[in-house]
RNA sequence: GUCCCCAUCGUCUAGUUGGGCCUAGGACACCGGCCUUUCACGCCGGCAACAGGGGUUCAAAUCCCCUUGGGGACGCCA
């Protein structure tokens, strides 16, 4: 069963927005849950009543201590090369709740608290080390490591898979289970991603969202697949369907140590997907982000017949996009493009190009095949004599698909016209 | 600084549990060639790693220790 929980108890960083982009990212992802969104912010009095059992106990104090002292006592520690942490000056004060005062949870002083991790093996942690961290605060609201642990014991959770970054909180949980009198869940911290300078992926390395991945022209599977392989691999195998992730992901299986982000195999992997998924959707998603860039989109047909010219050559929808342009928007080649092809032996080519193009049924490649084999035979010119003055003209650029699907895609009234368009040129300039 | 964790090609990784089959395999990237109407795709080939040092053993990438290197955490963030 999938549960998704929306850990929202910071005001300052949960917004509408921030969780939006969650469920939206969750949604592209194909990610389908069974329950919720269960959001912390809305279940605040369980927090509350499982705090004040641990203040009844003795298990938790209320705490006067300020922010500003607090960070200057670590501060201190900081600079003495001591491990900061809190110096237990509340802890047997005896206080009530008031105003400006958080709850700390008592942590043990002596002895150490170990788990088995699934991924890492067994870790253990001085219990010297932890420090009463803060379970309230001031404005009442609970913190992440205190209903994280609520949480999972009250909703039936049995494994925790999670970041390497949690890996230190685990004992400061396990000893709140302990606390509360709950059967503390398996771990398994699954190692970082990193940037290429091998530091904690974050926003500086650039996309950090899902949703950005889509934004840049990548396709789900492709990202899912990529994300699958990183500090995991089931032989020497590199692609994965949803249904053979499902299959074969076994959390035994996950490696220990961080990986590097690569955006050049992944990008190898979304031309893959653009490869093999189906043409209609990917002229579907095609037209989508061309749309966005401002390009007036026809129907569907002729976005499969584009995709299919154009996949071999892009590695995302966006540069999908950018290099076919031209099947959408007339694109007047460079004048320097236009002074080296289109000379003015071409004029009568392009005639004779137009002539037969005129008669000619677009029900296949052959008979623009056909087309062209005549007009070299008719002129005596070999057939890279003209392919790059066609192409130029048709696309606007000197590299694009082969020449007779780009005709056959454009179609007879674009083709004409745009051929037409050169030997006005030429014309001109002569 | 303190604590925790990690360590095979530039990158992702196989091999490490139960040492020999490893003159270390695959993939991305890169380089070269072929194909060719451009650009690609494709095909063929190449470069490239067990961090270092000690042990244990007939035998170590695989087990143990140390060193070095790297990462993470140290919040009234999650």
């Amino acid at each position: 069963s999938f549960v998704l929980r929306i850990e929202d108890t910071d005001f300052k960083r949960s917004t509408a927005e921030s969780t939006d982009q969650i469920l939206k990212a969750m949604e592209w992802l194909g990610f389908d849950w069974d329950e919720g969104p269960i959001y912390q912010s809305e279940r605040l009095d369980i927090y509350r009543s499982y705090a004040q059992k641990l203040v009844d106990e003795k298990k938790a104090f209320w705490c006067e201590c300020s922010p500003e002292k607090v960070e200057a006592s670590r501060q201190k520690a900081l600079k003495e090369k001591r491990n900061p942490r809190y110096d237990g000056t509340c802890r047997n004060k005896g206080l009530g709740p008031g105003s400006s005062r958080v709850l700390r949870f008592v942590s043990e002083d002596t002895g150490t608290t170990s788990f088995d991790d699934i991924i890492k093996g067994k870790i253990t942690v001085n219990n010297n080390e932890l420090d009463d961290l803060v379970l309230l605060r001031t404005d009442g609201m609970p913190t992440y490591n205190f209903t994280v642990a609520v949480d999972d014991a009250t909703m039936g959770i049995t494994h925790v898979i999670r970041g390497d970054d949690h890996v230190n909180n685990t004992p400061r949980q396990i000893q709140i289970y302990e606390a509360l009198g709950f059967e503390t869940p398996r771990f398994a911290h699954v190692p970082m991603i990193m940037g290429p300078d091998k530091t904690k992926l974050s926003k500086r390395h650039g996309a950090t969202s899902a949703i950005a991945y889509k934004d840049m022209g990548y396709l789900p599977e492709a990202l899912m697949n990529y994300l699958a392989r990183l500090s995991w691999s089931h032989g020497d195998q590199e692609i994965f369907s949803l249904e053979e992730l499902i299959k074969f992901f076994d959390i035994k299986d996950v490696g220990k140590s961080a990986a590097v982000f690569d955006m050049e195999k992944l990008l190898w992997l979304n031309h893959h997907y653009i490869m093999e998924g189906d043409p209609s959707k990917i002229g579907y998603l095609l037209g989508e982000a061309a749309s966005q860039k401002g390009y007036d989109i026809q129907g569907g047909s002729y976005l499969k017949q584009v995709v299919c010219d154009v996949r071999k050559r892009t590695k995302t929808l966006e540069e999908m996009v950018e290099y076919s342009g031209f099947y959408f928007t007339y694109k007047e080649p460079d004048e320097t493009l236009k002074k080296k092809f289109l000379t003015p032996d071409m004029e009568e080519i392009f005639d004779a190009l137009i002539t037969q193009i005129q008669d000619l049924d677009f029900s296949d490649l052959s008979g623009i095949e056909d087309v062209f084999r005549q007009v070299i035979e008719q002129f005596d010119i070999p057939f890279k004599k003209i392919a790059q003055p066609v192409r130029i003209s048709l696309t606007g650029k000197k590299a694009s698909p082969g020449i007779f699907e780009v005709v056959f895609t454009l179609g007879k009234e674009r083709v004409i016209e745009r051929l037409q368009k050169a030997i006005d040129y030429i014309k001109e300039n002569t």
